[in-house]
DNA sequence: ATGCCCTATGATATAGGA
C-alpha cells in the first residue's frame, strides 16, 4: 500500500496538479490539507473517476482535511473527540478513517502564529486532545497499523529548518511545540522519517524570496505511526518534484509505502 | 542593499500562511 499526506493549499486551485499527482504517483491512499474549500465544494467526480472514495471536511475560507482511498474508506470521523475551538469555532483541521487494514487521520494542526499569540496556545491544546485520541483509539485496536499524518506545523529536530539560528522568536521550533510532539510519541507513536533528497528532508518551501531554489525549507509535513505500521514500511521519501513547475502547492507530498 | 508569494473573500484591501 501506498499512502500519502499533501498540503494542497487549495484544493481546488490545485485541483489539475492533484489529478496529474495522483495518476503519476499511484497513491492508495492520500490525507490532504488545506482544502481551503467547504465539504460540499469538494471537486470530487474527478477523483472518484480515479477511483477514490472521498472524505472531506471543510467550512470555507481556510484550513479543511480530506482522506481519498481506493482501498476502502470507513468508520469516517470528523474533528477529534473534544477538539477545542479557535474563536469561537471548531476548525475543520482532522479527519479519521479505516482504509486498506489501517486507521489513518488527516490532520492540519494550528499554525500558532506567534508565541505569545492566543493562537499558539490553542495550537498546544489542539496537540494535547490529538494526543488524547490517538490514545483511546490505539488503546481499542494495539494490534491495527495506525497513522496520523499531515502538516503538524512543528519541525521535530533543528536539522528539520534550513537555518535554525533564524528561528529564535518563532513558532514551529519552540520547546513547547516540540514537547507536545514528543507527548504525542509516548502514546506509541513514531517518526516515519523520508528519506533525504538532495541532502534535505524539507516539506515545505515558502513561496518567497525563492525559498525552493535556495533550499530554505522546513519538515513540517510528518507521518506519525505505531509500530503494527512502521514495522511493515518499506520507502519513505518527499516528492519534491511536486513542489516544481508552475502552480505548485508550497509543501510537497510525502509518500509512504509499506507491506499491507 | 533590498525585495522578490499565493489564496479566498459579500474583495479594488485584508487575513492568513509559517
Amino acid at each position: 500500500m501506498r499512502i500519502a499526506t499533501w498540503n494542497v493549499n487549495s484544493v481546488k486551485s490545485r485541483l489539475d496538479r492533484l489529478v496529474e499527482w495522483l495518476q503519476t504517483a499511484q497513491p492508495d491512499v492520500v490525507a490532504l490539507q488545506e482544502l481551503k474549500c467547504a465539504s460540499a465544494d469538494f471537486p470530487e467526480m474527478p477523483v472518484q473517476v480515479l477511483g477514490y472514495e472521498v472524505a472531506a471536511h471543510g467550512d470555507g475560507r481556510w484550513n479543511g482535511v480530506a482522506l481519498l482511498s481506493r482501498v476502502g474508506l470507513s468508520d469516517v470521523v470528523r474533528d477529534l473527540p473534544g477538539q477545542p475551538a479557535y474563536d469561537g469555532s471548531i476548525e475543520p483541521r482532522a479527519v479519521g478513517a479505516t482504509c486498506g487494514g489501517a486507521r489513518v487521520w488527516s490532520v492540519y494542526v494550528p499554525n500558532g502564529r506567534e508565541p505569545d499569540h492566543d493562537h499558539y496556545n490553542y495550537k498546544l491544546k489542539w496537540f494535547g486532545v490529538l494526543r488524547d485520541t490517538v490514545a483511546m483509539e490505539m488503546a481499542a485496536s494495539p494490534d491495527l497499523p495506525y497513522a496520523v499524518i499531515g502538516d503538524f506545523n512543528v519541525a521535530p529536530e533543528d536539522s528539520d529548518v534550513w537555518d535554525i539560528s533564524l528561528f529564535a522568536q518563532s513558532t514551529h521550533v519552540t520547546p513547547a511545540e516540540r514537547a507536545a510532539l514528543e507527548d504525542l510519541r509516548a502514546t506509541g507513536l513514531a517518526d516515519v522519517m523520508p528519506r533525504a533528497l538532495k541532502g534535505e528532508p524539507y516539506t515545505f518551501w515558502d513561496y518567497r524570496d525563492g525559498a525552493f531554489h535556495k533550499g530554505m525549507g522546513m519538515r513540517i509535513d510528518l507521518v506519525y505511526a505505531n509500530s503494527a505500521f512502521t514495522s511493515r514500511v518499506t520507502d519513505a521519501y518527499v516528492d519534491r518534484e511536486a513542489r516544481k513547475g508552475t502552480g505548485p502547492s508550497d509543501h510537497a507530498p510525502v509518500v509512504v509505502d509499506l507491506d499491507l
